[in-house]
DNA sequence: CATATTTATGGAAGCGCTTCCAAAACAATA
DNA sequence: TATTGTTTTGGAAGCGCTTCCATAAATATG
């Protein structure tokens, strides 16, 4: 049978309220008493029970962390880091995954209105006006982690920058026939990743051609930020025959891979065919020699937390909108690495 | 201000007891009174208190998951599907990360004791007897995933007869200069899958040379499962020169990744240099033609998950620990594909 | 040494629920 | 209609903590 704190101030011979002071270590309680109590609640191996704490102070010290579990390693780094930081605020995590697009809502209410936690942090996840709002009216605290919204306080990458450093790199390496394989423009970073690619080829006077711009389509999961979307996508591109671009930005590493995968298919050759730069840096990518542009997560990561935490604690009420730069990160697949590394040939 | 429990009852002029009834649907309640309750929660958007009901109730319906979380893929598609299977059966999940190797113990001692779960999952983790004993003692459900101890459930893999099939694969291929590149042997894995490594060789009438056997030493991260040792692995088997390995079975496909990086780094030539198999099939060894042994990570959670679940609802108390095989995806590295193709040149 | 201050302590209420138990309401039987 | 049985219902206790408040002990002040 678990300890109670009962058993504990039977045991030393005080009240309940002399032992609740001890462990919390607060203020008004004899050093000697306080020893006591913290030896004997020791050696009973008494642990306050997390529930009735959490009911009686009106917090629990957990935060939810609503993820898009139809998986991207992208913020699974992210994820990673998330936890790490929360751990050493000593913060407990909930897991809420959305795994289909119509049970996110019902996750929020969950987060919303069960007050298992304290705040929230919802990666990757769009969020409309109806339920900022109840996020607002409700003083849950929230951040916004690769996704923004204006009523919210939220921590982004600089997408149209992001893009245009990649499509800049691209045509300093003299390509001039550019396409984009983006996700699906329903989300937030597939729009401003395709208004930072035109935008680039624009102000470089290259015409940006249709055909070249390959948003996936459809409901799908990721928002078509998956592997066998950027293979389609590339196959589309392939098919272009000798309108064929000679480089492609591709606004995902996933979907990257899924780019490699369909050039290897069809004998075209990275970087001589068509040079190919991802987006996110994920883990795996290194081992491709995937030239991309890397999200900073550890720091995105720092960020929510330290501000998550900031709101809970109300040390803070001014609205936190960061968008974080995203740096190129040069491999083979871009052509401009000397030595004459075939991506596609693995 | 959130509402309670007591603003369903006054706005529908009944008692507690009878809200309560009518929420958790339990019998013995009018049929229109329920209608009513529930149609006013509805209105006044009531969602009833987690923490004031996991108090009363006595449990949770909250899980945890502890995961090393100095992160290997493999587990975390373990979590992704562990995740789905939960949210399956309308438990919360819990994350706690052991990041060092001596926070283990702190972190099972909170989740034994401040009662936050009903159950516990525990991936990749060894246990030893102390906690062993405490987990039943304090009588808290716990499966091991991917690990083993005598007294308490688990849910492993068949690493002895993996490694067998890996290795006699190799061997019927053809290669007779077979190393092992490991992890460390403080892991349950490592030393099964070395186990299966000599006996395979030896029941083949090959001698088990040491100098072919890496096993990862100290108290690494991952207990060696990890990228760089498999590069400093294959760069000692490298070193070997004439007297050099012709195939490898790497015990997992984190430092298969490292040992390719120092195969291309030396110019080694995959596989007709060096036959390389891994174990796990993470999810991006197939963009880099990694022949494998699969660990059928969704069954492994749905068992988990079914057991754990059975565990806390008494429909069990005999002892359950299944061995799961891991199955053989041939891709390139192995040479046994007839496509020539070369991993090495990624 | 009596009184005023400060410090330490324990009892009790309350957090928002579930559930036991006794009472009320209703239906069925004689 | 009186009596028994069956549903429904609400009050109150209890889950294990924190915290307010009143009181007791210890210390300081005159």
């Amino acid at each position: 049978m678990p300890k109670t704190i009962y058993d504990v101030a039977r045991q030393a011979g005080v009240g309940i309220a002399t032992v609740s002071r001890a462990l919390n270590n607060q203020p008004n309680i004899n050093k000697s008493t306080k020893e006591k109590i913290l030896r004997i609640a020791g050696e009973l191996n008494y642990t306050p029970h997390g529930l009735a704490r959490g009911l009686a102070r009106k917090h629990t010290h957990q935060i939810a962390a609503v993820v898009p579990f139809f998986f991207n390693y992208f913020f699974l780094g992210l994820l990673k880091n998330l936890q790490y930081q929360l751990t050493d605020h000593n913060y407990d995590l909930f897991l809420y995954s959305v795994d289909r697009i119509d049970n996110k809502e019902t996750i929020f209410d969950r987060v919303l209105f069960e007050r298992k936690c304290d705040g929230a942090l919802i990666l990757s996840l769009g969020i409309d006006d109806l339920y900022a709002k109840k996020f607002l009216r409700a003083k849950m605290p929230v951040i916004l982690v690769d996704n923004y919204h204006p009523l919210l306080d939220s921590i982004s990458i600089a997408n149209i920058r992001g893009a245009k450093v990649a499509v800049e790199h691209l045509i300093s390496q003299g390509y001039k026939k550019i396409a984009l394989i983006n996700g699906s423009l329903s989300s937030y970073p597939a729009r401003s990743r395709l208004e930072g690619y035109k935008e680039t080829l624009q102000s470089h006077n290259l015409v940006c051609r249709p055909e070249y711009v390959v948003n996936a389509t459809g409901d799908m999961a990721q928002d078509g930020f998956n592997e066998s979307a950027g293979y389609d996508a590339m196959q589309n591109l392939i098919a272009l025959n000798d309108e064929r671009p000679d480089a492609v930005f591709v606004a995902s590493d996933v979907q990257a891979l899924g780019a490699l995968r369909a050039a290897k298919e069809y004998n075209i050759r990275i970087p001589e065919d068509i040079a190919v730069i991802g987006f996110d840096d994920i883990d795996f990518v290194k081992y491709v020699g995937l030239t991309t542009m890397r999200q900073p997560v550890q720091s995105m990561a720092e960020l929510a937390v330290n501000r998550l935490l900031q709101r809970i604690d109300k040390k803070t009420s001014d609205k936190f909108q960061v968008e974080l730069n995203a740096e190129l990160v040069i491999r083979e697949t871009c052509g401009c690495n000397k030595e004459g590394f075939h991506a596609n040939q693995i």
